[in-house]
DNA sequence: TATGAATGAGGCTTCATTCAT
DNA sequence: CATGAATGAAGCCTCATTCAT
């Protein structure tokens, strides 16, 4: 019968996406590939991949639950069933989208996991959480924005997962309750400012360091323990 | 029919529903009336509060989009048309209970407009916010859940235009990019770290003290300058 | 209980509208009364007539299956169920519009049957049809543009055996099927004439004029026999 | 999906179905198919045609507003979400039902536009006219008696267009308003006739012919002048 | 003389999904 | 590698109607 692939670890034998190599820079428009080494076959295979930048391009722009499989296959000039062709559901499409791109969220926590706890350590991390952040702005942006529709998908679960340990690595452990709240405030303040800061003025950079330098000051002033924001 | 009470705001003169009296302090749990003083309760002629009782705390478990009004109805026992009768669309059930409970945000919103902008107001800014949240609790939830589904309900953009307003009143002007920056991460810790703390251990009023005491910290940053989270 | 009217027969004893009287001449506006003698109480009782002035107007414009009650409620002002105070069904109104309106009609049948059937008299026929067309128009029109909507309702029936005896009584009954056609064409000519010139130009009665002139030709060709539209 | 069949004109290049050839020639009863060539008909794929043949049969019979996507879906044993794989919205099943049935008279239209404006050339459009009715006559008649639903519909416009257009062929440019009213009526003759003389006694080729006769006459009448159905 | 509240049926439409080809 | 055809469930909404007050 039809449909071999599909399936969550099975994939089709053509190009396994295997470890973490081809990284998916841009994700920008659909069908982005490598960016300086430009993949000659123009559509040829790529069809898992297509669906899913359409898919994540549609989940961010309208949300998950007023997407649909027929709005994802229209825009790729394709049929439903080929979409069921490539994946079981559409749960599936965002779970296989989740599964490349947050990565850079995985590779940080276990990065995290073998530092010594320290203050520095802490800081590091904050700085590489921003740098991820950018780079698969889109997926997080989705989750924050779509809570309540993937609360009970099994990405929700995941996602929250990944938070919370990054939360640990990030807190002191017996810090006082103040401490704790700045630890994750330093967490919101990069991810929602960076959102957040987008419909305001100023040169991205800029913003980014801004961002950054106050999520330090919170981490560092967390550190120090209560006397809020002076670590002196 | 001629003059049903589902209207926007141009209710009848006569039949005054709830014509602003009642404040409906709690509305946590569905069906939760008064607290003082005991609201006889008639089940009769409460229906539209009903509605929107059962509604929010819907919108909130399950989200705005895979909450049905068959859900609604059945909730309360009654037909859909029934909520057809007391509202024209889902979207105004959402649309009425905002507009009973993004009050107390439209009041402090009004009330920092009168007072001089100085580091002291912005401060009480933040306290009365947080005590605000406090009560409006599920609204605030939601509407952090449901970005994505409210974008592009009437709700959505009120509810941005508010939030902007109050970042405008809580930042100073012509503060450095970071001091910008210290002021909406505040907000944001007030407004997340209230949810994201339900999570976790502790007293919640301690919790919320010590969430009110980084978020003052970081407006008092913000108002020294760009030294980040040392005022001195 | 409540609605003591409403019934077809037992109507409330207020101004029993009884025999013909009235006549109501112009029902161009909702709540239009008689036209030289103006009718003191604005609105007093007569709400029963306005329903049906609403109602006919509505009826006309949209046809009847997509005028809902609550569209002919809104646009009195009144709610649905007072509607129900004065009719049993939707289907109600229209019949008691047509109770009064279809009279000429009526008495028009009743005339001719008791003239000789004499072409003079069938000439005659259709000059008074004519002229009850211009007055009744509404109603006319109405049949002629919900035949579908209309045909299984009682009121369709009534009005096609209306039209059948108008035939009978303008077509001679012997004479050759072209004569029969004729006949029949003479009254169609007159009927969708009507309705089918007012989007042209020209002045109204100069247009009833040379309607009722093709007409009258028809029926004077038709009673010459086959000759077609040549009497002598 | 990506090209469901149901689109308006652009059908997509494979999978002609029907391109124009095979004309459905009486569309008369439901199911009926091709007369002389006998079609093979396998029940696999000519759903769409099924469609259009049930659903015009039911609008006919009951009214465009009375008839319901359940019924036409019923009586063909498919679910109603598989009408909407073949067609859009309702309306689009009564649009593709016009497009196809509705040519014969545009081709009508066509042929008189490039005929001179003779009074012969007036005649031979009854004729054909005539003849077309027979043909196609369900969307006529379908017309006809669903006047005020069709009014707002695509559809709608369309058809009082290409009457119009018919009439400016028809109809002598300067002649006096007593000719105007005698083309008007010879067309309506023939149309309003046909479905007139149905209910009563004769052979319909005969019938035919006498509708047509008196039409000519009024035409020829039309042309003579003022002197009302002698054309002599 | 009406209204307020509600109902049951049904309308059109969309969705995720399936399966033979 | 994909399409064409279809389904069952469900969505939001509107309608004519009822009945206690």
């Amino acid at each position: 019968m039809a449909r071999p692939p599909g399936g969550g670890a099975a994939r089709p034998a053509r190009a396994p996406p295997a470890s973490g190599a081809p990284a998916r820079p841009g994700h920008a428009r659909q069908g982005s590939r490598g960016a300086t080494v430009a993949t000659p076959h123009t559509r040829r295979g790529d069809t898992r991949r297509r669906i899913q930048d359409a898919a994540l391009s549609l989940f961010v722009q309208q949300g998950y639950e007023k997407t649909s499989l027929r709005e994802i296959a229209e825009q790729l000039d394709v049929t439903k069933a080929a979409l069921y062709y490539h994946f079981r559901t559409k749960e599936d499409i965002l779970v296989s989208v989740f599964q490349d791109l947050a990565r850079p969220l995985d590779d940080l926590i276990a990065w995290g996991r073998e530092q010594p706890p320290t203050l520095e350590t802490r800081r590091e991390l904050l700085r590489r959480y921003s740098a991820a952040l950018d780079e698969a702005s889109p997926v997080f942006r989705f989750v924050q924005e779509n809570q309540a529709a993937v609360r009970d998908l099994s990405v929700g679960e995941t996602f929250k997962k990944r938070m919370f340990a990054l939360f640990e690595l990030i807190r002191e452990e017996d810090a006082p309750l103040s401490g704790q709240v700045r630890a994750i405030s330093a967490l919101f303040t990069i991810h929602a400012g960076t959102f957040a800061l987008r419909d305001i003025e100023g040169d991205p950079e800029e913003k980014r360091a801004a961002i950054l330098e106050v999520a330090l000051d919170l981490i560092t002033a967390a550190d120090g323990g209560g006397t809020a924001g002076r670590p002196g």
